[in-house]
DNA sequence: ATAAAGTGACTTTTT
DNA sequence: GTCACTTTAT
């Protein structure tokens, strides 16, 4: 195939610009991940430039991966050598590389969200302050927001008492990093821009490497990716960047869409190539989608369009609350299905906020149909995959104390909390990390620190270290799948996990998950396996494979498409949320966060708003989205009425009184089958003994031991049971 | 030193 | 309603 093969005069004009500034702005679904990678592959096979002398950068895993399967199909070979990842792993790279020019070592570990909330606790229990005046949790995001915006703690702006606090606070904060010899996500891309910034020999070393430069997802990039970028570019300005500030939905993570503005201003020869013809959704979508953000301030319009038709129209449903939004969904996926519509796994439903998927989920649990879920408890966040994480990253770097509290009594090993001060505060008055201390204690017999402690402690501390030592020795050369092993077997770890239940069972699993993605490193060096697995994201989580409906926020939406979307919660306090009402700024990409949603969709779009909403463990009235009379009726299935003529009181009341006469209708009082003690088999599990039998709104729930000891809960209606 | 019981914040979105 | 963290009892 040759390379221009299918495509529109715009996106070949993308491809073949000449060398120096081009921007793509790309509407959604215009193809521009395609013109990303036949731009490479072009630049490659063109132009002759080494794949050696690219760099492209992306904000997620997958969107690297999947750009690089692509030019590799497109050349019919591996672009060996060529530089392409997400902004974090390029900079942790560049950090190793350079570590001799910066404040900690090769061997620095990465902090996640968790450990850097922690480790601001840390800091400000450190200090005196009063943690409720001073949460943790908001200085962090202030900390984490002067990082993105390229601020020191010396430069931290202080206008007020608190701001001096939090100044206080941030130069601790920074202070326990390097102690720790980490850095957390911010830093990454912090001190690589800095390292660039200070060290020109070093600019000219990477700038002279990455001769030509390419960008996706620009409109995302904050203060700290664009300089780095500037740096980057600096000797050649060969820079390539796709975006669309339509897109942007990631401001209050200090994503600034005027960096599309920036760029045209600091490089006023930029090409500029607008991609407007969608190849994903149908008309109607597309018209929805724009109506949606048009009274967006301060855009400029771009006008999508498609020659797929104009397909069908959009259903606005009202439902009464949560469960009922879950069954209606449900509903719809199934009658889509038996109509020969749409295959289950074309499904995506998608929220505001994560707390939504709970009352989705039990409506899928419920009606015992599987499903996806992107993101939420996360398989990296969860307890067992993070404790033999943070045995890994101590036994690469000692220092981590994070790491280290975490697993020093983790399984319980009697080390409580009284040893561990000691320790800290020796460490502290000696300058020193914890573990430095512990590894004393341990090896030195005259170690000074010893007296401080009881015979019983210092057992258990000597027992720890010991291991540890071993491990750290095994680190070197062991392959990371070894050392895991080793750890693993030494402290007993799957008996602390499996506790007899379900949920111990489950979290063994998981850390035998963790084994073979740790498998999949035989070749390659513990601090690889530590470095991909710090910075996979949720997003990285989804799997197109299994045919089931997914469910994910309209954040994780972003960068996928499905031939079904539903989106639900479409009213004010959810969609636009209330934590945006007050701000012009972030009400505009709340705007841009649905439009996101909308232009998912290929073929139908559902829009869900319920009469009712749960917050705070509390059902409260909703009004719909202001958002909904924003798309012109006939759009719209049934040619709904939006707008002041639509009366929500009198629906409210329609509605309500329509559920209740759904409810009361004489359902049959079902009878329990089971009781306990009966032997049953089930087409799946086998065969088992009932424990318990009871009736929950109307269904026989029964629990049932099966060969094995599995136990499950399941709705005798829906489990095809016999009885034996 | 640990397990149980109680408290209080929290819900926006995540590399 | 839930989680994480703190206090209390053993």
């Amino acid at each position: 195939m040759h390379l221009t093969d299918g495509l529109n005069p715009q996106q070949h004009q993308a491809m073949t610009a000449g060398i120096g500034q081009v921007i793509v702005l790309a509407g959604p679904g215009s193809g521009k991940t395609r013109v990303l990678t036949q731009r490479i592959a072009y630049l490659i096979n063109h132009l002759g430039v080494s794949p050696f002398n690219i760099l492209a950068v992306t904000f997620t895993n997958k969107a690297a991966r999947e750009i690089k399967d692509r030019v590799h199909t497109q050349l019919g070979q591996a672009p060996r050598g060529i530089s392409l990842g997400t902004f974090h792993s390029i900079c942790a790279r560049i950090l190793r590389r350079e570590a001799d020019y910066l404040p900690f070592d090769r061997n620095f570990v990465i902090f996640d969200q968790d450990d850097q909330k922690g480790l601001v606790k840390q800091a400000v229990r450190d200090l005196n302050i009063d943690e409720k005046m001073y949460r943790p949790n908001q200085i962090y995001n202030r900390i984490s927001n002067a990082k993105n915006d390229m601020v020191l703690a010396d430069d931290f702006p202080v206008n007020t008492y608190r701001d001096e606090v939090i100044q206080r606070v941030f130069t601790r904060y920074q202070a326990l990093l390097l102690n720790s010899n980490a850095v957390d996500f911010d830093d990454l891309l912090l001190w690589t821009a800095l390292l660039l910034n200070e060290h020109p020999e070093v600019r000219a070393k990477y700038s002279q490497q990455f001769q030509h430069i390419l960008v996706d997802e620009f409109q995302d990039t904050n203060q700290a990716q664009y300089e780095l970028l500037r740096h980057l570019s600096s000797t050649h300005n060969n820079i390539f960047v796709v975006g669309d500030s339509d897109q942007s939905i990631y401001r209050w993570r200090g994503a600034d869409y005027r960096n599309i503005l920036r760029f045209q201003r600091d490089y006023p020869t930029a090409q500029t190539i607008l991609l407007e013809q969608n190849y994903r959704s149908t008309q109607t979508i597309l018209d929805a989608a724009m109506s949606v953000i048009r009274p967006n301030p301060n855009r400029t319009h771009k006008e999508l369009f498609t020659d797929r038709g104009q397909g069908e129209k959009i259903i606005v449903k009202e439902v009464f609350d949560g469960r009922d939004e879950g069954r209606f969904v449900i509903d719809t996926i199934a009658k889509l299905v038996a109509a020969g519509k749409a295959d289950p796994g074309h499904v995506a439903i998608m929220y505001r906020i994560n707390a939504q998927s709970r009352e989705l989920e039990e409506a899928f649990l419920h009606a015992n149909l599987p499903y996806k879920l992107v993101g939420a408890q996360r398989f990296y966040g969860r307890r067992e995959i993070k404790d033999i994480l943070s045995y890994l990253r101590l036994c690469h770097n000692t220092h981590d104390e994070a790491s280290l509290l975490r697993v020093i009594n983790t399984p319980r090993r009697k080390i409580g909390r009284k040893t561990i001060d000691t320790l800290r505060s020796q460490s502290r008055a000696d300058d020193l990390n914890m573990s430095a201390v512990l590894l004393s204690i341990t090896s030195q017999e005259d170690s000074p620190y010893i007296a401080a402690y009881s015979s019983a402690a210092l057992k258990a501390l000597y027992a720890f270290g010991e291991k540890l030592l071993r491990w750290h020795a095994l680190a070197s050369d062991a392959s990371p799948l070894d050392l895991m092993d080793r750890i693993i077997v030494d402290v007993d770890y799957q008996s602390y996990l499996e506790d007899g239940t379900d949920e111990g069972i489950e979290r063994w699993e998981n850390v035998m998950e963790l084994r073979r993605l740790a498998a999949e490193y035989k070749e390659r060096r513990l601090v690889d396996f530590l470095e991909e697995t710090a910075l996979v994201s949720d997003q990285d989580t989804y799997n197109p494979s299994a045919n089931a409906p997914t469910m994910l926020t309209l954040h994780a939406s972003k960068g996928l498409e499905f031939p079904v979307v539903f989106i639900v919660g479409m009213e004010d306090g959810t969609l636009p949320h209330s934590r945006s009402f007050d701000d012009p700024e972030e009400m505009a990409e709340e705007r841009r966060l649905l439009y996101v949603g909308i232009t998912r969709a290929k073929d139908r779009l559902y829009l869900l708003h319920s009469l009712n909403r749960r917050r705070f463990g509390y059902t409260e009235p909703a009004d719909i989205s202001r958002y909904l009379n924003d798309i012109p009726h006939e759009l719209i299935d049934g040619g709904r009425p939006s707008g002041i003529e639509y009366s929500l009181k009198k629906r409210k009341f329609e509605i309500q009184t329509r559920w209740k006469s759904e409810i009361k209708q004489p359902k049959p009082e079902p009878i329990a089958q089971f009781q306990a003690g009966d032997s049953i088999s089930h087409s799946i599990f086998g065969e088992g003994e009932v424990l318990d039998s009871k009736l929950e709104d109307g269904d026989e729930i029964v629990e049932i031991i099966f060969e094995g000891g599995i136990k499950k809960r399941l709705i005798a209606a829906l489990a095809n049971l016999k009885k034996l």
